[in-house]
DNA sequence: CTAGGGTTAG
């Protein structure tokens, strides 16, 4: 659980150390928070209420902001503003390039007011340089209001060049003029350059009059750096304004601590919030969820529901997300519910996330559904959709939707690529994955990166090539990453090759050295050949280092309540029953052809513990979930570790004498038991 | 006199 103790002394102190601006960091680039998987074990979900309407469709004018007077213009001019007020982006521009052919008509202020609205709402570059442009040709002078409208237009629709030329060449500044320029620079992640024109606007001002609106611009930049200092320098000078009570600022502030590496001092800022708002939520949840805490965030989630706090789209996104990496069906539906009550249920966010959880899950055709009835898809959503097929050993349909994605315009990224050739390597599709692979830089211009090498070693891996996966590693363009190396190690480890295998755990070794999970597929290759003595003295150099290899447990969840289990465990109340049907589905499959396996792939239990091999947790997860669950209800498993050897073949079998759909995600990756046969394709 | 600010998905 997170603390709430007594934080604000122990923030304000922090402070009170920082001094001034003028110190500001510019450099950059501590790493990147990456998510380990985790499961939970807890919390039953609750049904999220049905709060305002929101209207989706594209008439809603409830929440626009006014052009500043009625409607003076007549003709041309007075029909954009009004399509413009009913937000008619689209219409209006069409509408504007026929005045402009037309030549002779009064374009005043507040036309160029609601085009440049018109501009901002549909994105259009094109719509920005025909309005500015026309506004130029036509000896229009611009008043300061009006000069800062046009900056904007260009920041948002990310035309930044020509955005900073407007901002350079301007006559005359304001502070608005400042705000809007650095914001840009924010929004494309020129984070230095923010940093640099914000101190330049600071001397240029003497502070003055540069207040909360600046700074929650600049705290954001701050978080885009992903070093604590500048943040808290930022956070610093607003205490000593006395403008830190700020809502936007504070929920800044949150966002910009927990990116930072401090939930701690995020914690702290959300509690000095008197009226907590939707935002500030979003942002604590969020923050929890990125540093792993993913538990404490739902707990967070429903503290927000009895609040009464209203829920936003925001809110559902990243619940859904939470729910992807807990793999908590139930409260991912009651989110997917709220979020359709709620009026949200065109959001692509938050419908990509949901593709990403129903194909993480098992769910495949659930996925499949909430993409096709999405009405707006973008790239995140269709790499959702494509990994989720690769997952489930569908590697056909990934190529397919690839295709299709390039049909339909949408521009591949890394990303898609990762999906896509990581289906094809589970599924075995050499040709496709080579064809794809070299069309990256041919065709998309997309530079393959370590993981896309990783993919096509495991799928050279896969046919026993490994002399070329070899050479993939010798010959590509850049120095080997650790990924690469354990895919050629993976793939030694399979086709028992140790002399390759050695070097690379080698290679291993020298660039992560402190990393167990190294240590442990060495261990295996060593294992799965019979070698005791090697596979000793990794265990020895293992204990040297002080790492010690954690007992793997599964966990499962049931009718909305998730169980854990471990190796041998007779802690839970069912035990008896469990381990007697566990000892029947044994003897069933051995009938099938089952024979236990003693090399255990992941030697995480005591020596004398190797007999309780058919007892790994999976086993007894799965002999639960069988005694709870109607017949063909899918089994959904979460392992902490690799799962080994034994327990896939004897997986594979229980899912086909059973006739029950197992799913489980493991270290590795996922795995998707059915027929006698599992979606890695025995490869992991 | 207006305008500029915070949170989400692979």
């Amino acid at each position: 659980m997170w603390k709430k103790s007594k934080p604000h002394r122990r923030l304000l102190n922090k402070l009170n150390k920082v001094d001034t601006l003028a110190e500001l960091p510019m450099h950059l680039k501590p790493p990147h928070n990456t998510l380990e998987f985790t499961a939970y074990k807890g919390l039953k979900p609750r049904p999220v209420p049905k709060q305002s309407k929101i209207e989706l469709d594209g008439e809603k004018v409830e929440d626009f902001d006014k052009p500043r007077k009625s409607s003076s213009s007549s003709g041309l001019a007075g029909q954009i503003e009004k399509l413009v007020v009913y937000k008619r982006f689209k219409e209006a521009l069409e509408l504007f390039e026929i005045l402009e052919c037309e030549g002779d008509h009064e374009v005043g202020g507040s036309t160029y007011d609601a085009l440049v609205n018109a501009c901002i709402g549909s994105r259009s570059i094109r719509g920005v340089k025909r309005v500015f442009s026309f506004m130029i040709k036509s000896g229009f002078e611009p008043d300061q209001y009006l000069r800062n409208r046009m900056l904007l237009m260009h920041v948002k629709c990310k035309m930044m060049i020509d955005a900073r030329y407007l901002f350079d060449e301007m006559p005359e500044r304001n502070l608005v003029s400042w705000n809007t320029i650095i914001g840009g620079l924010v929004d494309s992640g020129d984070y230095v350059e923010a940093f640099r024109l914000f101190i330049t606007m600071w001397e240029e001002y003497s502070g003055l009059g540069v207040g909360c609106r600046s700074f929650s611009t600049m705290i954001r930049a701050a978080s885009g750096l992903e070093v604590i200092y500048p943040g808290r320098q930022l956070h610093s000078i607003t205490v000593k304004m006395g403008i830190a009570g700020d809502v936007f600022l504070s929920c800044a502030l949150i966002d910009m601590y927990s990116k930072c590496g401090s939930i701690d001092d995020a914690q702290c800022v959300f509690d000095s919030m008197p009226t907590k708002t939707t935002v500030g939520w979003n942002s604590i949840i969020a923050g929890y969820a990125l540093h792993g805490y993913s538990e404490e965030a739902l707990t967070l989630y429903y503290e927000m529901l009895d609040s009464g706090a209203k829920m936003d789209h925001f809110t559902f996104s990243i619940i859904i997300r939470i729910c992807a990496r807990l793999g908590s069906l139930e409260h991912a539906k009651q989110a997917h519910a709220g979020l359709v009550r709620n009026g949200f249920g065109l959001d692509m966010v938050a419908n990509s996330a949901l593709v990403d959880f129903y194909s993480k899950w098992g769910r495949i055709e659930d996925a499949r559904n909430v993409f096709e009835k999405m009405p707006l898809k973008n790239v995140i959503s269709w790499n959702a959709l494509i990994a989720g097929y690769g997952n489930h050993g569908r590697g056909m349909e990934a190529v397919r939707l690839f295709h299709r994605m390039n049909c339909e315009g949408v521009m591949p990224n890394h990303v898609t690529f990762l999906a896509v050739l990581s289906a094809c390597s589970y599924s075995n599709l050499q040709d496709y994955g080579w064809e794809i692979f070299e069309s990256m830089s041919r065709d998309h211009k997309v530079k393959p990166r370590a993981m896309h090498y990783a993919c096509m070693i495991e799928l050279l891996g896969r046919e026993g090539h490994l002399d070329e996966a070899f050479a993939l590693i010798s010959d590509c363009p850049f120095k080997p990453t650790v990924n690469m190396w354990a895919a050629l190690l993976t793939a030694c480890r399979v086709n028992q090759n140790l002399v390759l295998g050695k070097l690379a755990a080698e290679k291993i070794y020298g660039m992560e050295p402190e990393k167990l999970s190294n240590y442990v597929v060495l261990l295996n290759v060593y294992n799965s050949l019979g070698k005791s003595e090697e596979a000793a003295s990794v265990f020895n150099t293992l204990r040297k280092k002080g790492l010690r290899m954690l007992p793997a447990c599964t966990w499962i969840e049931i009718k909305k309540q998730s169980y854990v289990f471990h190796s041998g465990d007779k802690s839970h109340a069912q035990a008896k029953e469990i381990y007697e049907n566990l000892d029947k589905l044994m003897l069933k499959i051995s009938k099938h052809g089952y024979a236990p396996e003693n090399n255990t792939l992941l030697p995480d239990v005591d020596k004398q513990e190797g007999r309780l091999q058919s007892y790994h947790s999976e086993k007894l997860a799965i002999s639960f979930g069988l005694l709870n669950t109607q017949e063909s209800t899918p089994l959904h498993l979460v392992q902490s570790h690799r799962i080994c050897n034994d327990c896939h073949n004897a997986v594979k079998l229980i899912a086909m004498v059973t006739n029950c759909k197992i799913v489980v995600r493991d270290a590795s990756r996922f795995h998707r038991f059915q027929d006698g046969k599992c979606s890695c394709g025995d490869y992991w």
